[in-house]
Order: structure tokens, then C-alpha cells, then sequence
DNA sequence: ATACATTGTGTAAATTTAACACAATGGTAC
DNA sequence: GTACCATTGTGTTAAATTTACACAATGTAT
């Protein structure tokens, strides 16, 4: 559990060299079995999920802290990684009931307040492969998951809500580019790449025009045919372009 | 001139009722002439012009912020407000010219780098009708003006970059939506209507279609006829429905 | 009264999107 | 080996949308 002094140890001279009241917060999509997951940490000593994020350095961009903050937590390098929003209500730090959270962590009230500070957050969203992922879960947080975004656990303060906007642009993004090169393996099949545009933009597609559509995208290179067994036609094998 | 009294005299006890390191810009539209201008102030002692930005209260969200100073500073109200990006780039702020403009206004170094401070900009944009705005110079700005967006001037920071992404979703938005109703008086007719889309996206669009459009959207409401000369058969008037 | 730039609306062509059809394939069942 | 069949690739048609063009109506200037 984490103890007070840990806290410290985990973040060094947090006021000296970290930029205050301000954070950035990463969504971070994921797909697999046919859902879109979100990767989520939990909180030590509680029920509460929260998303991977951290604070800005005094010297560093917004979008170096969040590529930072994807590499120390989850091991990610060169990412798909895309600003969408900052969250700046009054109430998204303190609403929650996680004083009770710090309380138990053996917080007194005025520490407490300290850590539940004003903070204005930036989100960020990233697409990244399920299986490369390889979280380090720190002193603050004893675990963590993949969640459906249709079925997410309790969270700490405004995350679910972060989750909720950050499928807005996410779903857009996949209207009118070709995403999804980094929440496939290098290799995937039509009707694999289908079901991933099915899954996020929330909706069946007609399989041929989907198909004519990705072709006429110029986005894809037909690789060979795949033999893995299934009582079916074998289908080709496609990866990004270049 | 702006004396270093009156700085502190304008923003009472700025570090301890805002956030540091945080602050709002609006990029204010208005429509005349057929042109897209932005709202601009000049800066005093300078031929430097500014975005209409400030810092954010500790107790008042970022919406609220950019509320707050677009009525305090350009007397506006009820106005369509979007955010759109939030600029963190390490250089914005330092890499400007200004330090010397500072200097030029009395500024030691140390109190110059006091309000040079890494700060991150939350961006919003927002469409105003050109005539009901009431700017008030404060101490800092000696002259405000109305620039087209094509032909800026030479601005602080990384402001003019501001304005270039925020021409991305203000361009977006009215190819998605029917926007336009704080830039145009209450009543206009089509082919004014028409004229406004054309500057704003940039490219010509056929009459007839435009029209055709406009109509069957059901956000227009035909009013009458205008006669006010002009060699041309009367149009009809239009407002945007309820 | 005539001329004419402008406005409102109609219609046809072109393009895009959606829906459906069918043949080919590769494995399974027998 | 052979018939079967879910799946895949592609083609074809219908529907809807977008684009281009045409024409009649109007109000003012001459």
C-alpha cells in the first residue's frame, strides 16, 4: 500500500520541477476480441480506475510530457498519439470521493489538499497494440487492465467522462482517415480490418463496399494469402502502405 | 506608456488569485467586406498586435475564463465560444522579441521573466458580429483593430500560428454545421449568406446549390422582401430560424 | 417601355453511396 | 475422392447525393 514517504519518492521535488495545476491524461485504445478497450490503472487501496497520465515538465512541451508519460508507464514508443481536449472545470479534481482515498493512505487534510489541488488536465488519445503494451504500475496504482468502452469500472474524477469525449474525435478520425496501423498485428485480413472500423465507429458496414472502399483508399498493400486452417475461403493478407 | 506600477495595478495579486502558467486566447471572427477579420490588440510602445487572451482565475473554469475576459475586454456576451487546441510548445513564449519590449517598458530582467513564464494557452475561437464589439484598451494595449486573416500583422508569441489552426476547425465547423449567426445582422439575404460561406471556406460555391441547400437544411426563415434600390430584382430576406 | 443584372427555382448529368448478386475458394464431412 | 458450405473477392444495379447548367421572374436604370 502506498505509504506517505513513497509518495514522495515517486515524484521528486514535484513542485520544483513539474508545471502546477496542470496535467495531461492519455486514453489509450486498444482492440482486441472485437472490442475497443481502454488500457486503465487501479488506484492502491480502492476500487477506483484511472487513466495513464502524469504532470508537465517546466521544460518540456505538453506533447513531449505525454509521449514521456506513455513510455515511463506503459513502454510505448512512437505512438499514434493526438491532443483532443483540456478539461478545465472547477469541479473535476474535487467532486470526486477520493479524499476519503488519501484519508486512508494516512494523508492528513492539509497534504491532502495539496495532492487534490485545481488541476486542469489536456486528454490525449492514442491508438496502440494490445500486445505491446507493458505497464509499470507505480506506488500510487497496484494494477491494471483493459476495459471495454461499452462497460468501464468505476473512476476517479472526470476520467470516465474524458473516455466518453475522447471516442467523439476517435470515431470522426476513423470516418475520414485510414487509422487503425497501430491497434492491428503488421498483417491483418479484410474482414479483420472490417470488424475494427465496426467496433469503434459503432455500426455494420456492407462488406463489399467496405472492401472497394479500403482498395480505392490506395492505403493498403495486398500482401500473400493466409492458410491457417478454418473451414473457409482463404482470404488475402494486407499492412499498411509504406 | 505602460509604467511598471500600473502592471501590477492592472492584474492585484495576479499569482495569487490565477493559475500559473496557464492562460486563455480567444481568436475572435467577425465578418466585413466580404473579408474574415480577427479581432486584434496592439501591444503599447510596440508594433506588436495580440490575441484578446488572460489568465484564469483559480475558482472559474477555462470556459468561464474565456467568458469572463471576452466580456470584460470586448464587452461581448452570449457569444458562440468553441474551444479548439491548447498550445504548450516550451518555446512559445521566450522565443518572441518581446523580452525587449519589456526592457523598452522599464521591466528589470528578473521582474521581465516573471511574466515571460512558460505558459501553455488553451485555445478558443469565437464569431462575433463585427459591429457590437466595444474593446478596451487597457494598459498593456494602446489600439485595437479588425486584420483579415489573410494579410496579418506582425504578432507576439506564437499568436499568428494560433489563429492559422484555428482557421482548421472554424472551417470545418461550417462545412458540418450552419453557423454564421454572430456574423451577420439579424436579417440577410442569400446571396449575403453565400458570400460569408465563400470567405470563410475559401473557394467559390455554385449559387443555385447554395441555395438549394441553405433552404433544406430548415435552419432559415424566409422573411420579406427587401427594396432598398439597386438595379436588381429584390431578394428575399432571411434569418436564422427560432 | 426596354434592357439587364440579379434572384429563385427547375432539370439533367455526374458522381458517390448503398444494396444485392454471383462465382471462386479452401477446408470439412462423409 | 467428392459433395457441401461458410467465407471471400468482385461485379452489377439501384438509390441518393452532388454538381452543372438552364430558364423564368423581378425590380431598377435608362
Amino acid at each position: 500500500m502506498l505509504e506517505k514517504q513513497s509518495f514522495e519518492k515517486l515524484q521528486p521535488g514535484r513542485f520544483d520541477h513539474y508545471l502546477p495545476h496542470l496535467s495531461i491524461d492519455c486514453v489509450i485504445f486498444g482492440y482486441h476480441d472485437g472490442q475497443l478497450r481502454v488500457l486503465l490503472l487501479k488506484w492502491t487501496a480502492s476500487d477506483l480506475w484511472s487513466l495513464i497520465g502524469g504532470a508537465v515538465l517546466k521544460e518540456e512541451s505538453l506533447d513531449h510530457a505525454a509521449t514521456r508519460v506513455l513510455y515511463k508507464r506503459v513502454g510505448l514508443k512512437d505512438i499514434f498519439l493526438r491532443q483532443f481536449y483540456t478539461f478545465g472545470s472547477v469541479e473535476r479534481v474535487r467532486q470526486s470521493d477520493y479524499d476519503t482515498t488519501f484519508a486512508k493512505l494516512g494523508f492528513s487534510r492539509e497534504e491532502s489538499e495539496q495532492l487534490l489541488l485545481r488541476t486542469i488536465t489536456v486528454g490525449y488519445y492514442t491508438l496502440v497494440d494490445y500486445q505491446k503494451v507493458d505497464p509499470k504500475p507505480d506506488h500510487r496504482t497496484e494494477d491494471f487492465d483493459w476495459w471495454d468502452v461499452r462497460d468501464l469500472p468505476k473512476m476517479v474524477f472526470d476520467h470516465r467522462y474524458i473516455i466518453e469525449q475522447a471516442l467523439v474525435p476517435l470515431r470522426h478520425s476513423f470516418r475520414y482517415e485510414y487509422l487503425g496501423k497501430n491497434l492491428l498485428p503488421e498483417q491483418f485480413t479484410m474482414p479483420e480490418l472490417q470488424r475494427l472500423y465496426e467496433t469503434i465507429l459503432d455500426h455494420p458496414l456492407e462488406r463489399s463496399n467496405f472492401q472497394k472502399r479500403m482498395l480505392a483508399s490506395g492505403m493498403f498493400e495486398r500482401m500473400g494469402k493466409r492458410h491457417n486452417g478454418g473451414a473457409h475461403k482463404s482470404p488475402f493478407m494486407y499492412r499498411f502502405a509504406e
